[in-house]
RNA sequence: GUGGAUAUAGCUCAACUUGGUAGAGCACCAGAUUGUGGUUCUGGCUGUUGCGGGUUCAAAUCCCGUUAUCCACC
């Protein structure tokens, strides 16, 4: 399929694009199975490896699309769960589908509903056929299976959508994780039935928890189907032992097929991102830069601290030092602490700002250090930094 | 001037009647947060109980004095 659309402005769909779907590996690191790849979709090419923000309802929050053009930020997540309770269908569908009602004129992936199936466990029930959740905004019950999901997610419009599959927690018994396995495969042949939004791509996503064979049965059973144009690790961060995660990665990548692209959903920090980009994965979704910016801790390349700690009182430093983000080049942190302890809405919007730009140069930094061959300095650094045995943000001198 | 009330953690207040290790909420400090329920969770710090004296084995608590603040009356 090849559309020829020429859009001005913030859209990055040129007048000639390689068919919707195709996904170019641009260059390959030598020493690890990292590479530089671009995704097209029918909003224009995602250079991977990339970084997505999450925006799931129709905005990510506190922050503006231009904002985020901005950070040449090329792909926002959106989720079905949410937007199918709240505006609605009837409401997207009289606006013509997410990317207009939002005005995002770049690509956007939409996740299935599957993640609810884990974090609203309290008000769901699974049958064979999918999901009964009872609605968090009022109570009202809806159904969700692969079926409903894809026709959400189709008129929603989004590039990319994700098959609706079971993410169980952890621990959970194996009989379960393998039942989990059995019914995310089952759905995901029905997912990759269902009609399609003009230019759509579908993912599939690999489930299996902490346990190897289980997570080779479903990457196996996904490809067999052979339908689908990138693959997710998914059911990874649900309860897990902290060492258990990135070996999970690492078996489940090596399972997937080189030539298409590979998403980590969830995660996450920016050392899991180093090295999951080591083992092969092109693609990132968090919460984590605008759920922490909200909570007042602020990523700098020195580590992460809070800036509603006392000691930044009297700070007239901005957030970071030589930072050139919105908030860095204007206000203090003894500013932007007086706004976060007082409630008031800009200053988790000046660390949202800053997050989101710390993430943003972070992956541009991880792209380049791969086309200067420099990546092997580039991911000692980031575990120096930010991995799990770094000696923290204090040690950095505040900064 | 007279009468009454109050005084306990940074703040708002419990505990006093009936003497027995002085608590809570908020605030503060630290940690958590991974396909978002912005309101969440987990820890932690905090006291010459206004001051001085007395009674008692033991006083935030009972007694006397004193200071400050507030109220009412003159």
């Amino acid at each position: 399929m090849k559309i020829s659309t020429s859009v001005q402005g913030a859209g990055r769909v040129p007048d000639f694009m390689p068919e919707i779907g195709t996904f170019e590996v641009l260059h390959e690191d030598p020493g690890t199975k990292a590479r530089l790849g671009r995704l097209w979709t029918a909003h224009g090419p995602v250079d991977t490896p990339v970084f997505m923000p999450v925006g799931t309802q129709a905005t990510v929050k506190t922050m503006a699309p231009w904002e985020l053009e901005a950070l040449n930020c090329e792909i926002l997540l959106g989720n079905t769960y949410h937007l199918n309770i709240r505006p609605g269908m009837d409401v997207m569908e009289r606006f013509g589908g997410l990317h207009r009602f939002q005005d995002w004129k770049r690509a956007i992936l939409t996740d299935s509903g599957g993640y609810q199936v884990f974090s609203l466990t309290h008000l769901r029930k699974m049958t064979p056929d999918g999901v009964w959740f009872q609605s968090h905004v009022d109570g009202t019950k809806m159904f969700m299976g692969p079926k409903e999901s894809m026709a959400i997610q189709r008129t929603l419009g989004s590039d990319i959508a994700m098959v609706f599959d079971e993410c169980p927690p952890c621990p959970c018994t194996p009989e379960y994780a393998c039942q989990a396995v059995d019914r995310t495969l089952s759905w995901a042949a029905k997912c990759a039935q269902q009609p399609r939004a003009a230019g759509q791509l579908v993912f599939g996503i690999v489930q299996g928890g902490v346990h190897p064979e289980l997570r080779e049965r479903c990457a196996k059973g996904l490809l067999a189907l052979g339908a689908f144009d990138g693959y997710a690790i998914g059911g990874v961060s649900v309860g897990e032992p902290e060492e258990l995660i990135m070996p999970g990665v690492r078996m489940t990548a090596d399972l997937l097929p080189r030539e298409r692209p590979r998403y980590l959903m969830g995660v996450g920090q920016f050392w899991q991102m180093a090295e999951s980009v080591a083992l092969g994965v092109d693609m990132f979704d968090c919460v984590m830069p605008t759920r922490l910016a909200r909570h007042g801790t602020v990523f700098t390349r020195q580590g992460r601290y809070s800036v509603r700690a006392a000691a930044n009182r009297l700070d007239e430093r901005p957030l970071e030092e030589g930072c050139t983000c919105p908030a860095c080049r204007r206000f203090s942190r003894g500013y932007v602490r007086h706004l976060l302890n007082t409630g008031e809405i800009l200053g988790v919007r000046l660390t949202a700002l800053h997050n989101m730009q710390a993430y943003f140069d972070f992956i541009a930094r991880m792209r380049q250090s791969l086309r200067e061959g420099q990546f092997e300095a580039f991911r000692a650094e980031t575990a120096r930094v930010y991995g799990p045995d770094a000696a923290g943000p204090g040690a950095a001198a505040g900064a």
